[in-house]
DNA sequence: TAAAGGCGGTCTCAAAAAGAGACCAGCACT
DNA sequence: AGTGCTGGTCTCTTTTTGAGACCGCCTTTA
């Protein structure tokens, strides 16, 4: 019996030509917006259905954690400190459902439970990873815009 | 009079080692993470502050749009026809704030409002569109973890 | 032997954020 | 004189989040 393989695919392995099907993806994107205000189900934007999941306040942080090594219920907690303990649980438990993690239990006393990425969430992080990778070298240009900003218009 | 150039850094322009890096910057960032529970300033968490401000609802959607072409308010409103208009002035507030966004008003009668993306914002945007090719590659594949989960645990 | 603490949570209640929808001034067109 | 378009704000309700108490079970400590 054939071992069942991941298909999902990766951003960027191939050789293609970047920018033509950027601008490509975006047009049929914005096509598809339009189109949802005439009737069609709006879960069949990716943006929204997939990205969605990951908007939560927790989210990236505990999958960048995650993407590190596999961590327990308490270690998490520990790891980030002002988690309170209903959000950490409801969060693992939304990315579990997206298929980004898997929990394990062992049956030690008391049992304790193990959560780490699947090949999927390994996958998601790979392009999640670029918006953090962005996010720490442009940190001190966001906070000039907004100071900026504040200075500017009160 | 020299001009004033931008100064944030695109990701993956320069060619370094791209696996190196990505284990330094992880653990680098979870020492930081404990560090904060010794009472260092949380918002010093790229991952919180910058990240943070994208996690809206409404915001990847809006940069997705704004980064094809410049709108107006009420085009972008018409193309994401769900939005309220309490939102969408909110979210396009904030992404101005945060420097992604360049908001001008022309003078015509009635006066006209227009949104575009900053040069940061388009720099953000190259990071972002990474997450957004993934969700639409793999949007299947998240929809099947969740009914397999859901058929599972009801 | 009793008390305290780690384990991985759930439950309740208050605060914050988001959504729905009315309302606004100013001008153009009919 | 009425309607519609511009880009919003204001209020009210619903949803989401946060703070913190509580839970049974087991191990360690005093």
């Amino acid at each position: 019996m054939a071992v069942k393989k991941a298909v999902f695919r990766e951003v960027g392995t191939a050789r293609e030509p970047a920018v033509d099907s950027t601008i490509v993806n975006l047009r049929s994107k914005l096509e598809i917006y339009k189109s949802l205000s005439d009737g069609g189900n709006i879960a069949d934007c990716p943006v929204r259905d997939v990205i969605q999941g990951l908007n939560g306040k927790w989210s990236s942080l505990l999958m960048a954690a995650l993407a590190e090594q596999p961590y327990r219920f308490g270690e998490l907690r520990r790891l980030v400190p002002d988690i309170s303990q209903r959000m950490l649980t409801q969060t693992l438990y939304d990315l579990q459902r997206d298929g980004y993690v898997h929990r394990e239990v062992f049956p030690t006393k008391p049992p304790s439970v193990e959560y780490s990425l699947t090949d999927l969430g390994r996958s998601m992080f790979g392009a999640l990873h670029q918006l953090i990778l962005w996010a720490e070298l442009n940190h001190d240009a966001v906070r000039d815009a907004r100071a900026g900003f504040d200075a500017a218009q009160g």
